[in-house]
RNA sequence: GCGGAUGUAGCUCAACUGGAUAGAGCAUCGGUCUACGAAACCGAAGGUUACAGGUUCGAGUCCUGUCAUCCGCGCCA
């Protein structure tokens, strides 16, 4: 026995569908699923009306011949056969205590772990050097760590790409602007260097024809709004920067110092904001666009050598099979672009760093950016590892942030919203409602000091925020509810945390050892729970095969209700019978081990109180 | 114009990848505490899954078309 059970089960029945068809060395597949109505039991197996109807039999008849060759009897109850030919399997109450068990003794808590040695590399966060973090980075901060936590917690080795924009024209033009004004960038704020960024963009973003297609193309509202904000202005001192950037690229040590300071004054508050997420990320996981700034021309030369590049209207692109619109790899002034420095990280990644996949939270209006790339990847050949096994790469394509009118998530003033205000709002309203609540008598956190109060307050409101944004499928845009996210009932962070807080203090209130009590099932929902928590890895497999957070969240919901429906049908301290009792205990204390690991594997904190 | 995404209860979202009566949470209405933490639990009501066809034992899910909203479309990132 062990806790894949349902593979034992699957591989028994397709065994039955061999023998029932005759068949084998076809992959007959019984499509074993849990059982979607637990009143048809635990699993369901749905493959006998497809076979069936494919080799010419009754389904109910197949289903009946698959059902009087296998045996389970030492595990499940008898297999029953319903509607056309379901066949519904419920595990006999010894199976499930002994599968308990061994989840309870495993440190992985039956989390299957990869024997793949290659590292995943994620590419998450995406900050701008010398830009104010928004909304956008808030998807693809959180998201990224999400994945990357769910990559360690099965033992894979993760880089966590933190790919900066820390390099060319743009940059030079900030600094260039700063440097005009002699500006003290040891104690500038991010605010007034985000400033001076938008008024260099302003200053040489002019682009008229850009603007003139995009009306042409009856292009959305986001393009419009950011090239007319482009063309407010347009000023010569694009040629100053220019001058700069070259200046920079030769490595003139005045220059490559101040432009060193500009990136530590934007991380200053980039990590700060970063740290209160709660988001394993730090400067160790920056490796920005100069970093690949020598090899850009290796890789166009490459393609060029390869034959994989042609020159056209003096710019160098890529083209592709199967579609008109090829990738700029190289402009017609010489100069690279967005495409190459990915191109070259895609090198790295692969080729260095050995990654056999290759991640890219980065929101979905860059979808047609990301398939040009992993075609073009796929050309020149660097889909393989040096030691030849095939990368996987995925762009996961986020959703925007919306406000209430459904548009992108904006102030009052139209201004976009800054991630630390954001994270600011949410700490304190998580905050007002620690405070409000350990005014009660009764509450645990009643005389708790402020300093602890403000604490439980951050990790209820950033939970919250986290939660909020992982539940949802990653692909759709999302509202964004402050005031629903931090309501606290329903299916929030918030919920989760406080089943972790309500188990935690039952368990302390216990004085016996419960530690290697007998687990018991006793009532319907004793069983319920359990089954719940049997399902762990399978829900987290399903996760990281899908790369679908907002799986674990639904699950831990799931689980969540179902030990609160435990926890009110089943007295734990206030059973008389000792052995009850103590069983109680575990399995609570089991569901807090889950509920805790699953929380850290979102990247959200549970907790003592709240 | 071309390409892509999305459309499920009044609102915010699920639906284990084609399975049994489409599920939750808010909001609404009705029950549970002199408390193993009520930030909880139990129940009621709420649906032509945008629309029209098609594929099959079976479709929210797959194919075709239509509509609506959003995104992208060579020298920005």
């Amino acid at each position: 026995m062990s806790l894949n059970i349902q593979a034992i089960i699957h591989e028994l029945l397709q065994k039955g569908f061999e023998s029932a068809l005759s068949l084998k060395g076809e992959s007959l597949d019984p499509l074993l699923r849990k059982a979607q109505n637990p009143e048809h039991g635990d699993f369901q197996s749905n493959g006998a009306m497809g076979l069936g109807k494919k080799h010419g039999m009754n389904p109910r008849e197949l289903a009946e011949q698959v059902v009087s060759t296998v045996d389970l009897n030492a595990i499940a109850h008898p297999l029953e056969i319903a509607g056309p030919g379901f066949i519904n399997i419920k595990l006999k109450d010894d199976t499930v205590l002994e599968m308990v068990r061994e989840m309870d003794a495993d440190p992985q808590l039956g989390v299957t772990q990869s024997d793949d040695s290659h590292p995943v590399a994620i590419d998450l966060c995406g900050v701008n050097v010398a830009k104010q973090l928004h909304v956008g980075h808030l998807r693809s901060t959180i998201i990224g760590d999400a994945l990357a936590r769910m990559f360690e917690r099965v033992g894979r080795r993760v880089y966590r790409e933190n790919h900066l924009g820390d390099w060319g024209l743009p940059i030079a033009m900030v600094l260039e602007r700063l440097m005009a004004n002699s500006v003290d960038l040891e104690t500038l704020s991010l605010d007034a260097l985000n400033d001076a960024y938008r008024d260099a963009q302003l200053g040489a973003r002019g682009d008229e024809r850009g603007f003139a297609r995009a009306i042409e193309c009856d292009a959305g509202p986001h393009r419009v709004i950011e090239l007319e904000t482009q063309n407010e202005s347009a000023s010569g001192a694009q040629q100053a920067a220019k001058d700069l950037l070259i200046a920079l690229q030769q490595g003139d040590e005045q220059l490559v110092q101040e432009w060193e300071k500009l990136i530590e004054c934007t991380m200053r508050s980039v990590f700060e904001s970063l740290g209160l997420l709660n988001v394993k990320i730090g400067p160790e996981h920056n490796r920005g666009e100069s970093f690949y700034r020598e090899q850009l021309s290796g890789v166009v030369e490459e393609f060029v050598d390869g034959g994989f590049a042609e020159e056209d209207n003096g710019a160098l692109i890529v083209r592709f099979e199967n579609r008109e619109r090829p990738m700029l790899i190289r402009k017609s002034d010489g100069g690279f672009l967005y495409a190459t420095t990915d191109l070259a990280a895609i090198k790295f990644r692969t080729q260095s760093l050995c990654s056999d996949q290759l991640i890219y939270v980065v929101d979905a209006r860059q979808r047609d950016h990301f398939k040009d790339l992993f075609d073009a990847t796929k050309i020149i050949g660097w889909d393989k590892t040096p030691d030849g096994a095939e990368v996987e790469m995925v762009h996961i394509p986020f959703g925007s942030v919306l406000g209430e009118d459904k548009k992108p998530l904006k102030t009052r003033s139209g201004s976009n919203v800054t991630l630390s205000s954001l994270l600011e709002e949410a700490i304190e309203r998580g905050v007002v409602e620690v405070r409000k609540r350990s005014l009660e008598p009764n509450a645990p956190t009643h005389g708790m000091n402020d300093e602890k109060l403000c604490t439980i307050g951050r990790q209820i409101g950033i939970g919250a925020v986290k939660y909020a944004d992982l539940s949802n499928d990653l692909v759709r845009d999302y509202v964004f509810d402050m005031d629903r996210m931090v309501a606290f009932e329903g299916n929030t962070g918030p919920y989760i945390q406080y089943a972790c807080a309500r188990i935690r203090s039952l368990i302390s209130k216990c004085d016996a050892d419960w530690s290697d009590a007998e687990f018991i099932i006793h009532e319907p929902e004793e069983r319920a729970l359990i089954m719940q928590l049997l399902q762990y890895n399978a829900v987290f497999q399903g996760m990281i095969q899908s790369l679908e957070p907002h799986r674990l969240c639904t699950w831990l919901y799931e689980l969540t209700e179902s030990f609160n429906t435990f926890y009110q049908s089943c007295p734990v301290l206030k059973t008389e019978d000792s052995k009850l009792r103590l069983s109680r205990v575990r399995i609570a204390h089991l569901t807090k081990k889950v509920l805790v690991d699953g929380l850290d594997v979102l990247g959200i904190e549970s907790p003592e109180h709240m």
